[in-house]
DNA sequence: CTTGGTTTTGAACATCCGTTCAGTTAGCCA
DNA sequence: TGGCTAACTGAACGGATGTTCAAAACCAAG
């Protein structure tokens, strides 16, 4: 019996993309076999090559896919730098917080790329630091934050905002919001912005 | 012929372990195998087994020494809480960015861990929150300290310490002393006390 | 120089890996 | 209703995996 019934190109692909990022997040793309991810979708293995054409793209497009979408839903700059950075840092919590998987496997699953890929997830990734650090810089020139090294402090904000999801589980002490605030909070006296 | 000369258990225990380490965090635990960790130590697979029952201890051992080593390594509690988190940050600043590769296996390998044995780091890592998270309530009840969630503010504080290790290389822009004071003046902010 | 014990080799084990492909089936269009 | 093609199966490919073990080689002590 070949090809099951009612399954169709359109549900299989996203099925697979789904599969593949719940078991990377899980067990890591090294210890994840192809007959793994088939299993989770209902499938033989040779199927899957219908829609990737290798293991490493498979890891490479839910990378890709996760940063674009990052970059994309980034506030438009607007206003002054410490409102700009308030809405970067609710941005940041609710939108980590909301795809535990993909955020997990956008940094851990780094050194499994091949050399290009990772070249092209780097420079998104860089590009997603340079907008938070474009706001750090003009916040600082306009005397409105004070800190110490800017470049540092950009990568201290990020490390600190990011980790919220080695810990956060949805319905546990914080709701979201309440999340956003103590973060902002945090963030705010870190960058040197008295209340 | 079997066994090269002048080599011993005192030497090829250590060796395994350094390769054993170097390669976990550069190509990650499910990536690397056995036969790659005794190529780099210069000796045949089945040898390995003198020395670590499976892999998997390979990598508890690993784990399991550097929590050790951070918790014997930190700085006995002395002064006011002010005095004391300058220590733990500069001490952390310090520990960690002397031993990249086990700072980032220590964080990166959990999941490959056996359940009973994640059981036992985890209880490691929280006895290291535990640690600052004391320091923290101190300050707060003092006064000393101003903080929304001091709970979230421990998580917090230690993600963005761990996060210099994604980035720092001795050489670079920054000597480590300056770290530690860059490192110092963001979360003295961040906990609230002042100038 | 021989003996004894430690350390390592090298081959073998069963099992898994990513990937390919000829053949089979399911659903759609005429 | 019949034919076409997209979707999938199932088996096969060469090679890699962790682990075991008898045999060999080495070093030190007597």
């Amino acid at each position: 019996m070949a090809r099951t019934a009612g399954s169709h190109s359109d549900i299989t692909g996203p099925r697979i993309r789904a599969a593949a990022q719940q078991l990377f997040a899980r067990q890591g793309y090294a210890a994840v076999s192809m007959r793994q991810i088939a299993a989770e979708v209902g499938v033989q293995a040779g199927a899957l090559y219908n829609y990737t054409p290798d293991k490493q793209s498979l890891l490479y497009d839910l990378m890709v896919t996760h940063m674009e979408d990052l970059l994309r839903a980034l506030p438009e700059p607007a206003g002054r730098p410490v409102a700009r950075l308030e809405a970067f840092v609710r941005f940041h919590i609710a939108f980590h917080v909301e795809r535990p998987d993909a955020v997990f496997i956008a940094y851990m699953e780094l050194r499994n790329l091949t050399p290009e890929n990772f070249e092209i997830i780097e420079g998104l990734r860089r590009r997603y630091e340079d907008h938070l650090e474009a706001i750090l810089r003009e916040g600082a020139e306009e005397g409105a934050f004070k800190m110490a090294d800017t470049k540092v402090t950009t990568l201290a904000v990020i490390a600190m905002l990011t980790g919220v999801t080695t810990w956060f589980r949805e319905g546990g002490r914080l709701a979201v919001n309440e999340l956003q605030d103590v973060y902002w909070d945090l963030v705010r006296k870190t960058v040197g912005v008295s209340v």
